[in-house]
DNA sequence: ACAACGATCAACT
DNA sequence: GTTGATCGTTGTC
């Protein structure tokens, strides 16, 4: 699918590489696995709803309600291969990136931005924090019906696509406290050697 | 009330 | 390969 945002400046899209499923209070990798509080709520409503959340105090994760209403279940957007809107992915970018200037020096907050320009647009989304980052989503985002065509922030179906990819399967990142049973489930699906999914080395 | 920690990222050795 | 930043959520007392 395609992941969209409209607002006053423009359009950003993107085309979705990398994925992650998580679902129910049986699964002990998930928000799910609490009972329902107001963080997580949102899990168990109706589909096709975003839920997102704050992660270590400074990313927020954009993710997919998919079960029906009553059945907590999401899937977390990895990575993103931005199409649409680059330049303003990278000014959102930037944003998310000062709000850490406290710790920082002026030379510091210099370089860091030498740093973000010189990123590749292939780049931009490559983790499920720089999802959000690059399309402007937090947390007040939780609660927007993704598969609406009015919302500001959608998922569109593409055209068809010839093109035949391989689909890989893999565990989940960094639920290792899971326990293995959960952390070692292939729950992770990404577009095989695609230079957008996220983890280390730019030789995709 | 309080302590511990995380579905991450970038900078560092 | 290791580590710091940073704060809402969760579990414990």
């Amino acid at each position: 699918m395609r992941l969209i945002r409209d607002d006053e400046t423009g359009r950003r899209e993107g085309r979705i590489v990398e994925v992650e499923a998580y679902g129910g209070s049986d699964d002990r990798a998930s928000h799910a696995r609490f009972a329902s509080t107001l963080r997580n709520r949102v899990m168990s409503g109706p589909p096709g709803i975003a839920y997102v959340y704050l992660v270590y105090g400074m990313y927020d994760c954009l993710n997919v309600v998919t079960e029906v209403e009553g059945k907590p279940g999401a899937v977390l957007i990895r990575a993103v291969e931005p199409l649409i809107g680059m330049a303003r992915m990278r000014v959102d970018r930037l944003a998310v990136a000062s709000r850490r200037r406290a710790a920082r020096t002026a030379v510091g907050m210099a370089m860091s931005r030498e740093r973000m320009a010189s990123v590749a647009d292939h780049r931009l989304a490559s983790g499920p924090g720089l999802v959000a980052a690059a399309f402007g989503v937090d947390t007040a985002v939780t609660g927007v019906d993704l598969c609406d065509p009015r919302s500001s922030l959608r998922l569109e179906q593409p055209p068809d696509d010839p093109t035949r990819e391989t689909v890989e399967a893999s565990a989940r990142v960094g639920v290792a406290y899971a326990g293995d049973d959960w952390a070692s489930r292939p729950w992770r699906f990404a577009i095989a050697r695609h230079r957008s999914v996220s983890g280390r080395g730019t030789g995709r």
